[in-house]
DNA sequence: ATGGCCTAGGATCTAGGA
């Protein structure tokens, strides 16, 4: 079994880099972030002619995730909401970022983790807000399903070697160390990062900027993660991360990342 | 060079991304 996460910012934009990818990579279960289109416009029939069956959770111009599955998936589920209650979770679900299913024995959830634009600002202080919310979502999921794949764009390089120089970045977005002590809460309800069970290397990345020629200089960041419980961690046979798509004509800013189990 | 580039929405600019 094959699930991959991918970034696409704006499906619709992205749709024959999608479809061209799948066809290449016939995943069990595509997850995406940034698909920027409310669910009625979601481009479905597109991927019904290919053989998979979207679930989407998607707001007007910003934000937005989706499933992309071969076989139906059970228990989907969208928002915080869904699992923690309105009281918890408050304002968090207004922005479209989580959407999860189970397929087969495996509950798979899709994360798109705020930006939090800069250090110190009103998006960041969302970040960390959201991340905890994440953490009681995650710990009231494991509680139903123990084998769980948390998959998706989580905005933050775990170490510094997930990022291409990171001397000068030690309290840049996506590697403050709040940042990644909310991180390491959030997986401390029992999950591991499916990409270093197989490498301790560091300069492998997932995400280049659009600017300063970021990608041809290979200057990237490790941003976009496969996190397992304990029993799915042990059955993962491989987690690798496919740069062509980035090399595409008008290619997303990240790149696909695929679990295998 | 606290920038570069890309998307959506609505319109020739702004917000947001990371």
């Amino acid at each position: 079994m094959k699930v991959a996460t991918w970034n696409v910012n704006s499906i619709r934009s992205r749709l024959d880099h999608t479809r061209q990818w799948l066809q290449s990579n016939p995943v069990d279960v595509l997850c995406l972030q940034e698909t920027k289109v409310v669910d009625e416009d979601f481009p479905t029939p597109a991927f019904e002619e290919l053989g998979y069956i979207p679930y989407v959770y998607g707001q007007k111009s910003y934000n937005g995730v989706a499933l992309i599955s071969r076989q139906p998936m059970a228990a989907v589920q969208r928002g915080f909401s869904s699992v923690l209650g309105a009281d918890r979770v408050g304002n968090l679900d207004d922005q479209k970022r989580v959407i999860a299913g189970r397929y087969g024995d495996v509950y798979i959830v899709n994360l798109y983790v705020p930006n939090g634009n800069a250090v110190g600002s009103d998006k960041y202080a969302y970040k960390l807000s959201w991340l905890d919310c994440l953490r009681d979502y995650l710990a009231a999921l494991l509680e139903q399903h123990p084998r769980l794949n948390v998959c998706g764009d989580f905005n933050i390089a775990p170490e510094d070697k997930d990022i291409y120089n990171a001397d000068d970045k030690t309290n840049h977005i996506m590697a403050s160390p709040a940042e990644r002590e909310a991180l390491q809460k959030v997986l401390a309800v029992g999950l591991a990062d499916g990409f270093r069970k197989f490498t301790d290397e560091g300069g492998h990345f997932s995400w280049w900027d659009y600017r300063a020629g970021s990608f041809r200089r290979n200057l990237g960041w490790r941003i976009d993660h496969h996190y397992l419980s304990a029993p799915l961690y042990d059955r993962a046979t491989a987690c690798t991360i496919d740069i062509e798509p980035r090399r595409w004509d008008k290619p997303s800013d990240h790149t696909p990342v695929i679990l295998e189990f």
